[in-house]
RNA sequence: AGUCAGUUAGCUCAGUGGUAGAGCACUACCUUGACACGGUAGGGGUCAGCAGUUCAAAUCUGCUACUGACUACCA
């Protein structure tokens, strides 16, 4: 089999992902074991009119990377995957397609048209990003995919809002609320977003108090009262003029009439404590109908209050003939005109001001006096913060600053605008009869029922996205009864079973939910993650997830956060053209965990080449495959007896003693001592030993979510450690003519342990894995986890190594490192000494037995790792004076005799430079030591490794002083 | 205004109470039978500044500077 001498991830991509997705992978159905525990998680619903960002990117691989390591583990996996119906979003969609196609307004077609018109859209347009899911790799269950205005979903939207009616928690309200004149709808605070500007203008205005027998009376009351103010337009609906009680200024006027200019109202003046003296004219004109500050002045004063704005910003008649129909900015153009004219504008002085904007399409939000529904968060709130103080969850990861900056915000909550002037939506499940009484019914027949009458008419508005969004972690999952999933539990044992036998059925609801972990951005802690925990507890009396992983924000290049109006995006689909799927996604895993970072190219490029470089490593492997195959008794020679047992037979296991060799020499004779698979070199044994330490810290570090750290740890040992190291030391072997059971065993060897690198590295590299491990001679479906043997073969349901730590082998990895030390000092030797790589070099060590017994066993590696013809051991050093010297940790010597080809003074700088180097860390260390606080106070080991140091640098010292000398 | 985070090699970033790390870039050498998207050997940092705690601080604490995020208010 001939491989290119390049990854090509195009091929690989398309080859595999249909067919994972067609054989059920993805499903937890194809999990055989009853006893599985499960793992789940619910993707974050991306919008239906979305298309795939790198923030998506970001979170879809984080979320693969668990579920497809707990699968491959033998967890019962589901990701559910699904898309919200992103009200506003899609309104405008259909809108403007409405207006370019037919030129027609949404009032023109109507609201029934508007909606089938909306559905067609999401048909047609809004699974986008499902199919740019498939590229990335994401393993979700499609057959369990939800949309957020599925008819189930719906009804658990319905009955959720009924219950918090009926229990008192939600109401309908007068209340100031947040108006975008553009949208023609209210939107809750969070979707509102504050823009500074630095043209603001702060406008001071002169309102007249009115002259009467009392004002004259009193000389010092003034003509006029100033107030400042940045929306000058809304004077036309000021009821009152407000001051702060203990002003001495205005003391005299609280109590007086304004005759209020441009209207032929009369205000008051009145006392609030709200007003700032300090600030302004200490003189705050009162707008009940447009400022929430101004609002709750009114309700303590009983003001009117006159709203002047029609529902697109507009003058409505209440601000008088001569405004009416007036755009907001128009009318406050003439407003101040107006004043100019009459001499009552004091002065407009620039004002730095921050406005509330639209999350959406930007227009300045202006607040209004308007009948809304609301959600009252006493209950709601409650129950998340007794969540996070009782039981720690969610436990957020990072945990700081996340967990305060949730905690402070609930603490804060404030009530939750629900309903929206949308079409698009769940509309609201209440009905108003002829006199306006309001029915909440689950269904028209329920309310008309309550109503005693069929005349009614359902209210108008749709619920708030982020309403059905908080019920995403239960309704998802069959919360209303329909799509409820076949499992049936063995009550017993609590554990959970598909089959099709007699036992009380029961739902993906009570299999999955609570989720495991919520993986998503920082911005929606508040929108989702945190109605999901109150509304899940509220509803299924359960956590929605033990984990929230909050990740860090993708950056541009430019190092902003990446947007449409800055140009500085970076489209994941072009890096996965560019660089490979694989390639993007094991390095947005390497971004430490809720990290910003810097969009940079050259990094996606240092996986590409790791793509490439596994390639190439698979390529020599299978270019020496003859003979050879899978087989995990090459590497564990335990797990031969293993191997034995299923040859053996199940009957006799339970009788069966893993130690017991005179047992496994009777059975299987073959197996015994002297077979190549036990005869593992040192090099062997560390591979194997790094393997498995390996293995071992890619699962801790993903059990605490450092996916970053897995990432390292893969990239060292495999490149590192297997290409750098294992595969040049085995080479000659592997790649003989001679066709011996030594050499098929090496071969063997090599292929299973990429084969357990590759298991390692699929849940980052999914298609790069899979489309080598199918190459690979062996491969087949007794390599998966238990719980899929009669699955097809696929990388993806192989058993994820957990690393074995009897395999770690402590002594091997010293010897190699003796090893590696003595390669490096020789490659470092040629290459100061500027040695052609063509000439051969003779090698002289002297060092003890122990050590150079190693170097023995190994004198084949060394000398082709070091370009050398003949190394010579001994125990002390009988070498020329034209060598060149250099010493091992340890104190073992080695010398390369240079005859004709040593540069003495090159030789010398050599030396000292070393030996400058061992000095000053000799010297700082023997101070550290003469410290009597620190050898007290420090703990013993440290102390301990310390003056192990100091000696080691001693023995250096002497050995490369006297190599000095000996130059002289 | 408040809260929080960041500031480490030329660049992008890891690390974290006990002698500073990676990738890229840089220098020299290498068409060595998997890979030049490669190999070998190197150079390069008083870990933003100041003060404190400690035997020991890049790591903990405080302050300062700069950068960024979030929350609130601004008549």
């Amino acid at each position: 089999m001939e491989l290119a001498t390049q990854y090509n991830p195009q091929e690989a991509e398309k080859n595999h992902y249909e067919h994972w997705e067609t054989s059920g992978f993805f499903a937890p159905e194809i999990n055989e074991n009853p006893d599985a525990p499960k793992y789940s998680i619910v993707i974050p619903p991306p919008n239906v009119t979305g298309s795939l960002h790198m923030g998506h990117a970001l979170q879809h691989t984080l979320m693969d990377v668990l579920v497809r390591r707990k699968r491959m583990q033998g967890f019962k996996t589901l990701w559910l995957p699904g898309t919200d119906h992103a009200g506003i979003s899609v309104q405008r969609k259909v809108a403007e397609q409405l207006r370019r196609d037919e030129n027609k307004t949404p009032l023109d077609v109507g609201r029934e048209e508007f909606i089938r018109r909306a559905w067609k859209w999401k048909e047609e347009y809004g699974n986008t990003i499902t199919q740019q899911m498939r590229r990335e790799g994401a393993s979700v269950d499609w057959s369990r995919h939800r949309f957020t205005m599925d008819e189930d979903l719906s009804k658990a939207v319905r009955e959720v809002f009924c219950t918090l009616f009926e229990e008192g928690w939600i109401y309908r309200g007068l209340r100031i609320v947040n108006w975008c004149p553009k949208d023609k709808t209210v939107l809750s605070d969070l979707e509102v977003k504050e823009e500074t500007r630095k043209d603001g203008k702060l406008t001071y205005l002169q309102y007249p108090v009115k002259q009467t027998a009392e004002t004259r009376a009193l000389a010092r009351v003034p003509k006029t009262i100033t107030v400042a103010t940045t929306r000058p337009e809304t004077m036309l609906g000021d009821t009152a003029v407000a001051v702060n009680p203990n002003d001495e200024r205005y003391k005299d006027l609280i109590g007086q009439m304004i005759a209020l200019p441009l209207t032929n109202r009369e205000i008051p003046i009145i006392a609030d404590e709200y007003v700032d003296s300090e600030f302004g004219t200490g003189a705050v004109k009162i707008t009940p109908a447009h400022d929430p500050n101004d609002y709750q002045v009114g309700e303590r004063h009983n003001l009117p209050q006159l709203l002047v704005m029609n529902d697109d910003a507009t003058m409505n008649e209440n601000a008088g003939e001569e405004f009416v129909g007036l755009d907001r900015f128009e009318a406050r153009k003439k407003v101040v005109a107006k004043f100019e004219e009459l001499g009552l504008l004091e002065k407009i002085e620039d004002y730095e001001i921050s406005l509330p904007v639209c999350e959406r399409c930007k227009t300045i939000v202006e607040p209004i006096l308007s009948e809304q529904w609301f959600v009252k968060m006493d209950e709601l709130r409650d129950l998340a913060l007794d969540l996070i103080k009782t039981e720690g969850a969610p436990h957020f990861h990072p945990q700081i600053p996340n967990e305060k900056v949730y905690t402070t915000w609930l603490e804060n909550l404030k009530d939750w605008t629900i309903s929206r002037q949308l079409w698009w939506g769940h509309q609201i499940p209440a009905w108003y009869d002829n006199e306006g009484n309001i029915f909440v019914a689950r269904t028209f027949e329920e309310a008309a029922k309550q109503a005693g009458t069929d005349e009614l008419t359902q209210d108008n508005d749709v619920l708030d996205t982020w309403f059905s969004s908080g019920l995403w972690a239960f309704s998802t999952f069959g919360w209303t009864g329909e799509n409820s999933g076949q499992w049936t539990v063995d009550s017993g044992r609590n554990k959970i079973q598909p089959t099709t036998d007699h036992r009380p059925p029961t739902t993906d609801l009570e299999v999955f939910c609570p989720t495991d972990v919520l993986v998503t951005g920082r911005d929606i802690i508040f929108l989702w993650v945190s109605r999901m925990m109150m509304l899940t507890k509220k509803f299924v009396d359960k956590k929605a997830f033990d984990d929230v992983i909050i990740t860090g924000t993708v950056l541009g290049k430019d190092g902003k956060p990446m947007s449409k109006s800055r140009g500085n995006g970076v489209d994941p689909i072009e890096m996965f053209d560019k660089f490979g799927v694989d390639a993007t996604r094991i390095y947005l895993a390497s971004i430490a965990t809720g990290a910003d970072i810097k969009w940079n190219d050259t990094l996606i490029e240092t996986y590409r080449n790791f793509a490439n470089k596994i390639w190439n490593a698979t390529r020599f492997c299978l270019m020496n495959s003859e003979g050879a195959q899978v087989d995990y008794t090459f590497i564990n020679p335990k797990a031969e007896v293993r191997e034995i047992k299923r040859l053996i037979g199940d009957e006799l296991i339970d009788d069966f003693d893993e130690e017991d060799e005179e047992f496994l020499d009777k059975v299987e004779p073959e197996f015994a001592k002297d077979n190549p698979k036990e005869n593992l070199s040192i090099a062997d044994k560390w591979i194997i030993s790094r393997l498995n330490r390996t293995a071992r810290d890619v699962n801790r570090a993903l059990d605490r979510y450092f996916y970053h750290e897995a990432v390292r740890l893969l990239y060292q040992f495999f490149w590192n450690d297997f290409c750098d190291w294992y595969i040049e030391l085995v080479k000659d072997e592997i790649t003989s003519e001679t066709v011996n059971t030594t050499r098929d065993a090496a071969r063997s060897r090599i292929l299973t342990i990429l084969e357990q690198a590759l298991r390692l590295l699929h849940p980052f590299m999914p298609y790069l894995t899979e489309e080598l491990w199918q190459k690979l001679p062996g491969v087949n479906a007794n390599l998966h986890n238990p719980a899929y043997r009669s699955a097809e073969q696929t990388i993806m349901l192989a058993d994820f190594p957990l690393g074995d730590a009897s395999l770690i082998d402590e002594r091997a990895e010293s010897e190699m490192q003796t090893i590696i030390e003595l390669i490096s000092k020789v490659r470092n030797i040629r290459a100061e000494m500027r040695i052609k790589t063509s000439e051969k070099l003779d090698i002289h060590i002297a060092a003890d037995s122990a050590t150079n017994k190693i170097f023995a066993e190994n004198e084949a590696q060394i000398l082709k790792l070091a370009r050398a013809k003949e190394l010579y051991l001994s125990e002390s050093l009988n070498v020329p004076k034209a060598s060149a010297k250099g010493v091992l940790t340890g104190g073992t010597e080695i010398a390369v005799p240079l005859e004709g080809l040593i540069d003495f003074e090159k030789e010398r700088e050599r030396l000292e430079s070393q030996i400058n180097n061992l000095s000053s860390e000799g010297e700082k260390l023997n101070k550290q030591l003469s410290n009597e606080s620190f050898v007290q106070k420090a703990p013993p080991e440290k102390v301990e490794a310390l003056r192990e140091r100091v000696a080691e640098i001693e023995t250096q010292l002497n050995a490369l002083n006297q190599n000095l000398n000996a130059l002289m």
